[in-house]
RNA sequence: GGUGGUGUAGCUCAGCUGGUUAGAGCACGGCACUCAUAAUGCCGGGGUCGGCGGUUCAAGUCCGCCCACCACUACCA
């Protein structure tokens, strides 16, 4: 809301394919979803990147078992995260797939870069790997049953001695550090931060960056015998989307990065390897990478085998799209671990959609209709004290109705990743307007003072205006609704609109509910 | 074991660099109102701010120790 319009570019992960799509999947992306529209809605030049990951030894082992082609099933399961893309309502501008030549090509010419610089060397790597985990372990930490040998997640591993390339991490400890020094917003949160910082402490080995295990990947330029390393693979993609390696195309203004937005299991390869992959190549390195939690299910661990995966298609069927992806960043501080209970979500949408909200929509939207021929009222010329409390309150930084601070506090929380905090300033805006409605009762100024009701309609109008427009990134469709029944033009919903009010006499449709409220039997 | 973090009303949590009677939402009780999706507003009950000790004129807010839980990481039988 500076003023200046910023190239702003935001990503998801790329959702490995071998899962179907789930409440984490919608998670980390409705949070890029809504800031990409927020800074939209500022005015931002904004590219919003997702796809999926659809390279190894796992993938190609799921088709195989399927006796399909691992570039026929990536096609198929894929599908179904551009479905989720667009059930959830992303204004994802791109879908990037790694299979794609594109993403081919920006490989290659990442890799080539890094042996130009001497970054690469080629040796050999033997240990304990499990194909489930894509990784290798220490000899110490495997564990053995029934005569098959385990790693600590579980998963079976077999012993493994192949060439492999590797990539010279070890040299990236001591810059690494000095550049989480230099950048304390690159991870956030805090916590995290200071997880990554502590393990790169305890040192850095070399990373292995090729396999001959499998075919299913990126060709080692030079050396065809190898596929590349599934993570130096899958963190290319947030270039391949901007061009690279041709840095002279329109869509790379947007790099670095401004927010990778990540899950917390694979905050490491965002923060560490990403960064020195980049600074190894000579390329800047993101702004900032944001690492979330993780939900539980009414108080217990999600997990396949407990069958209590959440599915968001489910939610949206019985919640409706916007209840839920409004709850989500409601709910739970981004960045800390979250319950989901079903009594929560019912009591979000219950008591501040469609109580808080969207019945002070509807009674004053009710009034207007009725008692002002469904007109709006002319702008205030003399706000009383009240009146001046209530603009204030609600986001008006004064009566001639600039929308300042509310905005502004808004935009300060989401450049933090603050969704929870931000709504819950809107929040209690919106609480103060319904304390305003009641103590000025408009219902009883009718038969009283006519203008005065006027008057007091018209701030409630303005006041919900802005409601809307801040709400909209997160609620798309339900706001946009909304300012359908604010008549509010189309091109007048961004936030530089909020300043201009909107004209006298503007003609409303009649009212209607905009939230549906859930009656649950049980308590 | 190491490192980091958390522990504040029944529940979920705010409380920046220490400073008047510790806050919000939900839940609960009472009152008011009736424009509105039986919605809304106001008032209220309820907290030894994990425990102990210390620094200070003054400590949820700083220091030490302890307890519980969480995260990352190491390791041992």
């Amino acid at each position: 809301m500076t003023g200046e319009r910023r190239s702003i570019y935001l990503t998801t992960p790329i959702y490995y394919v071998n899962d179907k799509p789930h409440i984490g999947h919608a998670y980390t992306s409705l949070a890029a979803d809504v800031l990409a529209r927020w800074h939209r809605m500022s005015g931002h030049d904004v590219h919003f990147l997702t796809g999926t990951d659809e390279h190894g030894q796992k993938v190609e082992k799921a088709a195989e078992a399927r006796g399909m082609d691992p570039q026929l099933f990536t096609d198929t399961v894929s599908q179904s995260f551009r479905e989720l893309a667009v059930r959830m309502n992303y204004s994802n501008d791109d879908f990037i797939r790694t299979s794609e030549e594109r993403h081919k090509r920006a490989c290659a010419a990442l890799w080539q870069r890094l042996e130009a610089n001497g970054e690469i060397y080629l040796g050999h790597y033997e240990g304990w790997y499990a194909v489930r985990d894509e990784a290798f372990y220490g000899p110490d930490e495997i564990m053995e049953k029934d005569g098959q040998k385990f790693a600590p997640t579980g998963a079976p591993v077999e012993w493994v001695r192949e060439p492999s390339y590797f990539f010279r991490l070890s040299q990236w400890q001591e810059k690494l550090l000095a550049f989480y020094e230099a950048n304390p917003d690159f991870i956030a949160p805090q916590t995290r931060r200071n997880e990554v910082m502590s393990f790169v402490k305890s040192g850095l080995t070399d990373l292995s960056i090729s396999r001959t295990s499998f075919k299913w990947g990126v060709k080692v330029p030079g050396d065809e015998a190898h596929v590349m390393y599934v993570w130096l693979d899958a963190l290319t993609n947030y270039i391949t989307a901007l061009g690279y390696p041709s840095e002279t195309e329109a869509l790379w203004r947007f790099w670095p990065a401004d927010v990778h937005f990540v899950g917390k299991d694979i905050l490491r390869f965002h923060a560490i390897y990403w960064p020195a992959f980049l600074m190894a190549a000579g390329l800047p390195t993101p702004r900032r990478v944001f690492a979330h939690g993780w939900w539980t299910n009414e108080g217990q661990k999600i997990s396949k085998s407990l069958g209590n995966v959440i599915d968001p298609l489910a939610l949206i069927d019985e919640f409706g799209l916007d209840p839920v992806r409004f709850f989500l960043l409601r709910e739970v501080p981004f960045g800390q671990d979250g319950d989901f209970q079903r009594k929560a979500l019912v009591g979000r949408l219950n008591g501040e959609l469609a109580d808080a909200l969207g019945n002070l929509a509807n009674r004053t939207l009710s009034l207007i209709q009725r008692n002002c021929e469904g007109t709006l009222p002319a702008p205030v010329a003399a706000p009383t004290e009240a009146d001046t409390a209530f603009l204030t309150a609600t986001g008006h930084a004064d009566a001639a109705g600039s929308p300042a601070w509310l905005v502004e506090k808004v935009d300060a929380l989401l450049n933090e990743q603050k969704f929870d905090a931000a709504l819950t300033l809107i929040f209690t805006s919106i609480r103060e307007a319904n304390g305003y409605i009641t103590r000025e009762q408009p219902w009883a100024l009718k038969k009283t003072d006519l203008a005065r009701m006027r008057d007091v309609l018209r701030h409630l109008h303005d006041a919900l205006r802005v409601f809307a427009t801040v709400l909209r990134p997160f609620m798309p469709e339900t706001m946009e609704k909304l300012l359908d029944q604010l008549a509010v033009p189309a091109g007048a919903r961004d936030l530089a609109a909020l300043t201009t009010p909107l004209p006298e006499g503007v003609a409303l449709p009649p009212p209607s509910p905009l939230f549906q409220k859930i009656q649950d039997a049980a308590a």
